[in-house]
DNA sequence: AATTCAATTCGATATATATCGAATTAATTC
DNA sequence: GAATTAATTCGATATATATCGAATTGAATT
């Protein structure tokens, strides 16, 4: 997932931490050194360069008794390139993206699976019309009364539903001796 | 500052809002869409992209009574060139770089100025000798006898003084007639 | 071997914030 | 004009986390 990427965005969004990262930049600076210059305790930089490490922007090198951070430039060249399409992509990878679709459709459903209304908002009306839209088979034509009847199956109001599924695009209609079809 | 960019990475360190970036880079959403896909009540999602808004990542726009929100395509290809050696050099303008100099010469200094003792560890004897050769003018040369003389309003080991300066690179030595200088 | 010292880890605390439900606002439909 | 609805704002709560001090670890100096 992109849990990866959270971590890396997270590591970044503190004030101090961006500072070390910034100060490393320029050149590796041990421990102590960083909280002199930053005005915290050496616990609590060690807090900061453990969330640093484990992103990878920083590692530590052992000299004589002091642990020397420096800066991985390597990462940070990664991190010029960031949100590429594939990362775009992979954030989204796992997401309910037909909820909002069926939250509409189970409003708007009656237990015998008619409408209860034909919904006035835009959207709304969108996702049950795509609902609705799935009773017919693509590529077959349909004689008008063929529609009203597969359309009774969800309401009265079949001339509205017939309308609104041609005019979102959903069916069409041949100009003169009323066929409708969809893709 | 770099507040800017403190909030720019704080805005992105969400795994929820990582992924409303992710799916307005496909399409536009309004708030009750992405409350649905996500799996959050519309209130939370209305915070979030508050938040992505003050950043400049996302806008609002308005169609029938929906607010529709759009992904900032020129903001997000700033992001893909972020970190550029100004940003990194902002980011560390107004920090305290000589801190540590500072506390490690307070740490050894008796009240009337003079050493408690010649610091064992490298870092700090190094930040000793750099506030120690200020009392020598760059450019003029010393006698041995002379650069004792002022290394003794320090500390009473002078010979230890003497080496660890030239020995640091601070000061220079004339091969035969014990003649110092820095530079 | 004993001591000193930098760094880390741990526990505690205070602040920040993600989330929700209720109330409010603004716009639309009837 | 009244009722409906999407969005925002507000207040409350629970979780996350930045910071500190104390205790611990591990290495280096004496």
């Amino acid at each position: 997932m992109s849990e990866e990427l959270v971590s890396f965005f997270k590591a970044l969004a503190d004030a101090n931490r961006l500072k070390i990262v910034g100060l490393l930049a320029q050149q590796p600076y041990s421990v102590e050194q960083l909280a002199a210059i930053l005005h915290l305790r050496p616990s609590t930089v060690s807090h900061h360069l453990s969330k640093l490490t484990e992103v990878g922007l920083v590692s530590a090198k052992a000299d004589s008794y002091y642990n020397v951070y420096q800066l991985e430039e390597e990462k940070l060249q990664q991190t010029r390139l960031l949100f590429s399409q594939q990362d775009l992509a992979a954030v989204v990878e796992d997401v309910d993206l037909d909820a909002y679709e069926r939250k509409v459709i189970e409003d708007y459903s009656l237990p015998d699976g008619r409408l209860k209304t034909i919904p006035a908002q835009r959207k709304k009306l969108e996702a049950i019309l795509g609902y609705v839209v799935k009773d017919f088979e693509p590529g077959v034509h349909y004689s008008e009364k063929q529609v009203n009847e597969i359309l009774s199956r969800f309401h009265e109001d079949t001339a509205t539903l017939r309308r609104e599924l041609v005019g979102y695009g959903l069916m069409h209609r041949e100009g003169g001796g009323g066929e409708y079809w969809r893709d």
